[in-house]
Parts: C-alpha cells; structure tokens; sequence
DNA sequence: TAGAACCTTGGAGTGCGCTCCAAGCAAGCG
DNA sequence: CGCTTGCTTGGAGCGCACTCCAAGGTTCTA
C-alpha cells in the first residue's frame, strides 16, 4: 500500500493500537459497519467526519458504498488520539487539509504538532494537580472517618 | 492570610491555587465581578452555576446581591479542578447534593472521590498514549526533513 | 445629585460534536 | 419473488455547558 512499504522502516504510522484483525493491505476494503466494530465510533459519526473534511475521500465500491482502507484506519486511530486531548475537529479539519495540500505545508504540520505536543503536557500537568487534590481529599475522608463535620470547609 | 493562618493544619482545603489577593475570613464578602476576577469564571456562569444547584446558596447583601465567602472560593476551585478532568457538571451537582445533604453522605461521596480520582488517572494515561504518537510522528518530521511524500501514510 | 458602572432576574440563544430521520437503493437468502 | 439487512443522502434535532438579553434596581465617584 502506500510508499513505505518499500522503504522498510514505516515512521510515520500511528499504530500504538492492537490493529485488531486488519486484514494485508490489498485486500483492505472494509465496509462503514466493519470501520463502526474497529473504532467504535458510529456509522453517522463516520459519514459526518468525511462531510466536514476530516477524512480523505473514502473509496467506494461499484454501487457507490464507502470501502475504508488500513490507511483510512491509521488516520481514524489519530483522529482518536486527538480527539482525547480536547483538540476542537476543527483543528484537525486543518490538519486533514494541510496533507491534502501536499508537501509544501511541512512545515506547517510541524508546527501543528509541536503546539499540540505541549497542549497535551500542560493538560497532564493540569490533572496531576487535580489528582494531588482527590487525593488530599480522599486522605482526609479515610482518616475523618466520623469527626468530618468540617467536610464542610471544603 | 486566609483560614490556615489561624488554625495551623487544614486538610480539607481545596487550595493548590494561589490564593491571590484573598481578605481574612469575617472580611470575606465578595461581589460577583471580585469573584470573576479570581477564577477566570463569567458572572452568567456563577449565577448559572448557582441556578442549577453546583453552589450552595450564596450570602446576599441587604439589596440582594451576591457576597461570596472564602469558602466560596474554595468549592469553586474544586469545581474547576473537576472540570479539568472532563467530569460532567451534572456530576459535579451530585457530589454538592451530597455536600448539602449532610454527613450520612461521607461514604458516596468518599466512593465518588475514589471514581473520580481513577477516572483521572486513566485520563493521565490516555493522554501519555497520545503523547507518544505525537512523539513519533514529531521526530518523523524532523528526521524526514524533506523526502516527506509518505506523511500521505498515516 | 447626576451619571457611570455594576448588580438583579427568567428565559432565550449559541456552538460544538455528534445523532438521528426519512426515503430510497442494493445484496443475499429460502 | 419477497424479505431482511445494510448502505446511501441532505438536513433536522439533541445535549451539554455555557452565554447573552432586556428591563430594571443599586452603588460609587465627583
């Protein structure tokens, strides 16, 4: 399938998933229902994330249905990871348009991806903070015990 | 400044903030726009926060307007300390409920705090997930510099 | 005492990310 | 052949978390 099959190391893929019975490429022409299993995202919620722009145009079969590859796979599993970090689909929208855009908005991407980067630390920064509080509180409950009138001050 | 001055230990305060600027208790009545200033809330916001139940019901000056406690603050530093977590208001409405409704709540509330605090970590976890895709592809593009055609990859 | 700035209310409106609907075509099965 | 199941479309609807509005009362500064 794609170019780095011949190239031997594949960098660029966004595995980090099982990849849960994808069959080779070749003979990747998965039905929306089949995508709907893998993602667990909604048939609609699919058709939709191709409306807006978010995916590439998706093959389809001779009567017109929508056949998904294993790259369209490894882009929905992106999509997903980014999607965790609270990244508005508009961004993403971006992105999408900037690989169609071809090779000149390298730099772009980067940039992108860097931003994000640090999103994502500061947002796991932001929850080791919340986390240090449930825990002050979760002390404070299993050491009142019953004395805990002064929950209240909380 | 502020209650921990006087009592020495206070384990039940949702501090971790700064604090700014707060004035001692007995002094602490705050407007809504005193209180904007220090969570970076709109008023809409707190009076909404208010309206559905997410605060306990809020001091009044003698023409009915809003004077805020230290405790206030406190509670609304736990709540955006949940909110960062993606925890629902609707939740976060429960958990004031159980606040409200007085001690015989301690272990819903406790078991609550406990929920939450996995779902944080799971959170956590998802995201370091994310940041190692993002690691990937950001070292991609820096190796790859310009034979980049297979970005289409992903 | 004037004027600006701030506060009050219930209810309506907004933006995001889906989520669903209706009407119709297509493929597989007994 | 009829039936079920699955897919197609554009557009409408929904739930959440705000966000704003209109119309009026209050508080502060000069």
């Amino acid at each position: 399938m794609t170019v780095m099959e011949t190239t031997g190391t594949r960098i660029d893929t966004c595995a980090g998933t099982p990849q849960q019975n994808r069959r080779p490429d070749g003979d990747d022409h998965y039905t929306i229902s089949e995508v709907v299993a893998f993602t667990g995202l909604t048939a609609h919620t699919l058709r939709w994330y191709e409306r807006i722009g978010l995916m590439p145009h998706i093959d389809r079969s001779h009567t017109g249905q929508r056949r998904y590859t294993n790259r369209d796979l490894d882009w929905l599993d992106l999509v997903g990871k980014l999607r965790l970090t609270g990244m508005p689909v508009a961004d993403m929208v971006r992105y999408a348009e900037l690989v169609r855009e071809g090779d000149h908005t390298y730099g772009e991407r980067f940039q992108l991806l860097k931003t994000t980067r640090e999103d994502v630390l500061a947002r796991i920064d932001e929850l080791r903070g919340t986390l240090a509080v449930l825990d002050r509180k979760i002390s404070f409950y299993a050491d009142a015990g019953h004395g805990l009138a002064s929950e209240r001050s909380r």
